[in-house]
DNA sequence: GTCTATACTTCGATAGAC
DNA sequence: GTCTATCGAAGTATAGAC
């Protein structure tokens, strides 16, 4: 452990210039967007100078993916690991969803930054990172297969079980911001609730989901190979 | 009716430019975000010069705002009328979902556009679209609340309802994209299906989300008023 | 209504002193 | 490692002819 240099301007510890630009970055690409972020206004955020920006990360997008870089692996190992255990798949599921969504509530950037990645088309993502998104969504897919196979679990789709989970987790905590703008309106009496009211209403929707059915019932919600029916490429 | 007028470059009918604009607009800003599109990408695409985009819409911004409310303004109407018809809140609640995802569906835009304004606070909403999209949110939780009332729903708080509704339709048909290169990649077998099956889906897990509980569990997901837990303003 | 040319600004990136 | 100064590209917006 080395000590701060005393002549180094604020006193910043070795590497600590970095970690206080990937901080500022952070809260920067969240908040405007890749293409809205400004290197100009990173740097004033972190109290850097900009040129360090470049010294340390080369260009505004290798800053971006170190970034995500960071956001995104550390997740996977985690999921593999509750998945790996040995535990009944009802528990397994309720372990994965309070895992994941803890690491989001840990990070409130990501959601906006996932958000936007979607919706550009993981421009931003290599191969690397793609394999590392798709890994979360392998280890759902995999507990909630093998609940279908021992009959604890209704079949549904394990695509449609990892979006009914992710979508509104994604999508109320990156939304909080407009929901504070639509409180400030009056619009609604209450626009918000708890994080963990949250993780404890996707975990009782996904039992729900996934409770076998009465035979009476059929399930509708298969798994179907589709033609794309969307315009863009 | 009036006919095309020959003289005019390319022979568009009267009003066509602006419509021929607002289109390509849509597309620009859906793919690249307001910050990222450009006004010369969208007269490009348009097959249009840029002064025109300018004579019609005065500038960038009022572009997007023109775009924003075709987008949102009229999906209001249509769920009011459901709500008001004299129905159980079980049929409502299914034909509230067909017409929100209905128009979801024929506006392939809408997903990443909402999830840009979403992540970015809704700073290119005025209040007048704020409470135009609320208006979607206070017509599902009308149904919810009647439903909750006559007893035939299990007590959820509304706005969590919402929320799995159109976090799972938002997120994975904004994501096509995505699914679409990791499918590329073969990280995944089938990364897609089609709309109908994800409306059926929704559906399904909105009826057994707000099926009546078993007289023995005590419902864990109540409303709930809580501070700010997030940093960002 | 349409087009050309251009003014003005912002922003990513670099050179070079210390 | 840090800072100042600046370049060049890209982007929004406008003036003015037709």
């Amino acid at each position: 452990m080395r000590a701060t240099r005393p002549g180094r301007p604020r006193g910043r510890a070795p590497g600590a210039t970095r970690d206080t630009i990937v901080a500022a970055a952070t809260r920067e690409f969240a908040a405007r967007g890749y293409a809205g972020a400004g290197v100009d206004r990173i740097a004033r955020r972190a109290g850097v100078n900009k040129a360090m920006i470049y010294y340390h990360f080369a260009s505004k997008a290798g800053l971006y993916a170190a970034i995500l870089r960071g956001l995104f692996e550390p997740a996977g190992e985690q999921a593999r690991a509750i998945v790996a255990a040995d535990r009944p798949p009802e528990e397994k599921l309720d372990a994965l969803a309070a895992a994941i969504a803890g690491r989001v509530f840990a990070h409130p950037d990501l959601p906006p930054i996932m958000m936007r990645e979607i919706a550009e088309g993981a421009r931003h993502l290599d191969p690397q990172m793609l394999r590392a998104m798709s890994g979360l969504y392998h280890s759902l897919a995999s507990v909630v297969d093998e609940g279908q196979r021992s009959g604890r679990f209704d079949r549904v789709d394990p695509l449609l079980v990892y979006f009914t989970f992710i979508g509104p987790l994604i999508l109320f905590l990156g939304g909080a911001p407009v929901r504070q703008a639509m409180t400030r309106l009056k619009v609604a009496g209450n626009w918000n609730c708890e994080p963990a009211a949250l993780l404890a209403h996707l975990q009782h929707v996904l039992r729900r989901l996934l409770a076998p059915a009465d035979a009476s019932r059929p399930c509708r919600t298969r798994l179907r190979r589709a033609p794309q029916p969307r315009r863009r490429a």
